[in-house]
DNA sequence: GAGTGGTCTAGACCACGTC
DNA sequence: ACGTGGTCTAGACCACTCT
């Protein structure tokens, strides 16, 4: 809870609602942290630290002798949070299940490669499995895996958790896209060809070493949200 | 620059580096954070800034009492960054260009109603837009503006672009899907009906007052792409 | 009850950028 | 050169929660 009267998330929040309000436009000069505190009735080291914040959220600017400005350029900032597929699918009150419909070892084609920026890869693990929300498909998945993964592992779990546990990583790639379903897709979420299905795709590495590249095919109608 | 020792950013680094490398395993337990801080050789203070960031990050779960643990549960994260249609549009070296294809003053139907989480609103005007680059279609938005907008404001400019400057918001949310394009929408972009489209809806408010909602529908083969 | 995180404070010094 | 933000420190007290 928020027992403190003067926290900085209180403080941060005092501030915003002057932006909001328009009481400082945008370009406008807010005044300095120690007078803010002043007027506050706070420390400096409060309002600082609100104000890295909203520093951080893009609504300010600010530099050193110059001040802090109101920043002329709010851009709008969502944050994805991609959860495993089985706590996804069990937050929606349903019974999480999956199913390995491929599984084999393969050199990456071309375009893998170019996901991975690699020149060259050893043969990885090719993974096509379905998540499935009170046994009816609930998202397709196209996973390639540049690590090495124990025997067995992919048949008695997702690849997904045992990746999560296993291979932490440092830098990921997402993009989304709108994609018509071919006929293995169709087939496997039981969509006619050419249904427009929702495609997440996900690629990390840790350093440059890549771990795992998937498309993630939802069905058909799903909507991603966004916390704000 | 970084030019402190022990910055609590270098000590964030660190302590990450420590959860990358699996030096501590997801549930496992950290020291507390004095440990650390005297590890390091730095002030308590500054572990526990570190420390509020990969909360933050979800990299780790933090009780009192029960301390700092590895958390089992690391989600993905991706931010999206939406700029305004204009600069997406010239950032990829192309001539933006508007057209409103219909606007129309209007009582927003139950389904916007319930977006706008309002139980009931003022007529509101109902916008249609067409985006170009280079003169092609590059998506296509459908809004509805909740606020009072000065006559003409439409006809010559984005909408979004009025707003950002003279709406501020404090709420937005966003998410989405894949759509099989209806008629209008096919006519719009110039693609056959049923075509798999990107649609990305935003709804945004100050405070319970609602400002606007709008569904921008993206040319066939748009790729939404994330910033780590 | 006691241990751990959560936060604030006051002061100090540094670094950057404008003047 | 000087004013402003950036950061650290040391200490204090509070709040939660496990034992």
């Amino acid at each position: 809870m928020n027992h403190q009267r003067n926290s900085w998330r209180n403080v941060h929040a005092e501030i915003k609602g002057w932006l909001l309000n328009a009481r400082y436009l945008p370009g406008e000069k807010l005044p300095r942290d120690e007078d803010i505190a002043q007027q506050i009735g706070c420390a400096r080291s409060t309002v600082v630290r609100a104000m890295q914040e909203l520093s951080a959220e893009g609504m300010v600017d600010r530099k050193r002798k110059g001040g802090t400005l109101v920043s002329p350029h709010r851009v709008s900032r969502a944050t994805l949070e991609i959860p495993v597929h089985r706590i996804d699918i069990e937050a929606r009150g349903m019974t999480y299940s999956h199913s390995v419909l491929s599984q084999s070892q393969a050199t990456p084609p071309a375009d893998i490669l170019k996901r991975f920026q690699s020149e060259t890869l050893p043969p990885c693990q090719h993974v096509q499995a379905l998540h499935l929300g009170d046994d009816l498909p609930f998202l397709y998945e196209d996973r390639w895996i540049a690590v090495p993964v124990p025997s067995g592992i992919l048949d008695s779990q997702s690849a997904n958790e045992w990746l999560v546990a296993h291979c932490p990583y440092d830098r990921i790639d997402v993009s989304c896209s709108a994609i018509a379903a071919d006929d293995r897709l169709a087939q496997a979420l039981g969509t006619p060809p050419g249904t427009a299905h929702f495609c997440l795709r996900r690629t990390t590495w840790a350093g440059a070493q890549p771990i795992t590249t998937v498309d993630s095919y939802y069905q058909a109608g799903h909507v991603l949200t966004f916390s704000s």
